[in-house]
DNA sequence: CTGTTAGCGCATTCAT
DNA sequence: ATGAATGCGCTAACAG
């Protein structure tokens, strides 16, 4: 029924070594015969048989890429730099990998479980994007994953994650920390002292970050930080929109607010709207990532570029050897502070 | 080396083949016995081999999702939606499938290559999404791999994507003419008659799709037009700047612009801006899809939403087989229009 | 440069 | 309910 390597063979009257040998290009093959058995695969109309191959071979040509949630632009954009990176040698069309992304929706089981799932096919390589969940036992556990799968020899990378010990994984870390200090900083210069801060889910790397540095901003300059001006949710529009309605009860006389990415900044952008107050005018607001719309925003958002194509560009070469992982096996990617106008110097007293 | 279901075997003083019915869960083992290899797996921490799996059984469990921009929120949204609805037999933890997201990044030659590359996967099912390219000899290359798919026992569904001629696949397609259609009877309704529209990249079926109902709404009324009021470009922002540009340039008296798509729609917006025009004061704008971040926009952009997440979810559970194929192997998926802030009454003469 | 020979690890007949 | 045997289609030594 269906045509297999052997049939190609008999065809090119060759071995099947010999095809195999053609169509995976690595092995000196005569021009003449090369023709023949190319002909013989085109003329059958055969297809390889990727399972069959992978487990003659040890490998695949599969490439995990683990996201929190591909529908947030955050994340496809890293996938795909990713994903346009793993071409196969020669860039041929035929020699081409797979990436497999993984909506992990942030949960550890779930990460836990594709990872498992990705070696269980053998794949080439992973990449783990976005935060860590802080949990001792989930780390324990990840760690020991990526250590298994790398002694499988399969090339693990972290791209916008922090290094995880002793897992053999290269790490791209994003300056979350200096990102948000810049921020806060930015925001002090003008002259606000009483920000809100609406933070990412708890327990997560990037929000602790992030956090950490507007709170090292505010230290810096003996401004205090109530706990009540700090709010925690999901990344999403509706989290920042509810989280500012709460902000603006507890604390009115706020006069900007930070949000966890800019996702959020949007929802809060239309909480206050609703509220009558005018941006930066009233209330400055502030984002994070630099993802393609905020620049669009109204206001145009002030927030901190974060580079995810090219993170996730090179995080796929180094996850295919094309490009020598970073001295001690991790990096630290800068942000860059993109001042808009949503945010502008207080006039509130 | 690595632990193989042998070593299992071995260890639960079973043979391989006991082994692999428990794993495999399709037939009746004694409660002890599976205790016992469940136990060793355990301890071993064995995991099933996936090639060689799909190697002896002929099916992958690997789904295949095709999409021009995995960075666009419209592709990744609905490839969120079908990855969401893969999940295995049972809904178990280690049942599930996983999605391999192809970027085509729209071209016709890349789609061709990742089918393939999908059958020698042997996946169990491939999702393609976003409008095709209009061209017959691709068309029939296209055809030709999705009927050998289908042979080979992989699941077609078509996506927010035209029928394809004997191909032997089911197609959920959005009703882009009746959107369109939609949208510029809203825009005459309010009074405008001379409509600039930014459409997306030619040869494309969602780009002439969205245009005709453009067009049939225009000459439903007997308004004119002007051929130099359509504008082509690809489905980014900067198509929306520089079309927008353009178009103020040709047609000064222009009074509305339809976008291609809500990403479009910013980068008029921000033209129009630019040149000192309010919205909808001086120009109502239109866009299309109703992303999560169009709502946001300043003013909210009228559009059309598309149900994206439920059509890709529906996708997913066909491809599964876990939902029946509509009656006539497609169905027509309508948009909804939403009228907001960006669009109004003409105010120029 | 090419053919021959063995498996890769598992699912599935058939037996029992 | 379980075990033994066979082959899925291919790659990788090893010869020649």
């Amino acid at each position: 029924m269906t045509v297999t390597l052997a049939d190609v063979a008999a065809r090119a009257q060759v071995s099947p070594a010999t095809v195999s040998r053609v169509l995976n290009g690595n092995y000196p093959v005569a021009a003449a015969t090369r023709e023949r058995v190319l002909r013989a695969v085109d003329d059958l109309d055969y297809v390889l048989n990727g399972p069959a191959s992978a487990l003659a071979a040890a490998t695949s040509d599969l490439v995990g890429i683990l996201v929190n949630d591909i529908a947030d632009p955050f994340f496809g954009i890293m996938a795909g730099a990713v994903q346009s990176e793993i071409v196969g040698p020669g860039g041929r069309a035929g020699g081409e990998r797979l990436a497999v992304v993984c909506n992990t929706g942030g949960s550890p089981e779930r990460e836990l479980t594709y990872l498992t799932l990705l070696q269980r096919q053998r794949a080439a390589a992973v990449v783990l994007t976005g935060g860590a969940v802080e949990d001792a036992e989930h780390a324990k556990a990840i760690s020991g994953k990526l250590r298994r799968l790398a002694d499988a020899g399969t090339r693990v990378v972290l791209c916008g994650r922090p290094p995880v010990p002793d897992a053999d994984a290269v790490a791209l870390a994003f300056d979350n920390r200096g990102g948000g200090k810049a921020l806060t900083d930015h925001l002090l210069d003008l002259g606000h002292r009483r920000i809100g801060y609406i933070a990412g889910p708890e327990e997560r790397t990037t929000t602790r970050h992030r956090l950490e540095g507007h709170r090292a901003a505010l230290a810096a300059r003996g401004v205090p930080d109530d706990a009540g001006w700090t709010v925690h949710g999901p990344y999403d529009r509706r989290s920042g929109y509810e989280a500012t309605v709460e902000l603006l009860r507890r604390a009115p006389s706020l006069t900007a607010v930070v949000a966890a990415n800019d996702t959020v900044a949007l929802g809060a952008c239309a909480a206050l709207r609703e509220a009558g107050l005018s941006i930066p005018g009233d209330v400055s607001v502030a984002g994070f990532d630099d993802l393609p719309f905020s620049v669009d925003a109204v206001p145009a958002l002030t927030t901190v570029r974060l580079p995810l194509a090219e993170a996730g560009a090179r995080a796929g070469r180094i996850a295919m050897g094309r490009e020598a992982a970073p001295a001690g096996g991790m990096a630290v990617v800068q942000g860059e502070l993109m001042v808009r106008r949503s945010t502008g110097v207080p006039s509130k007293a």
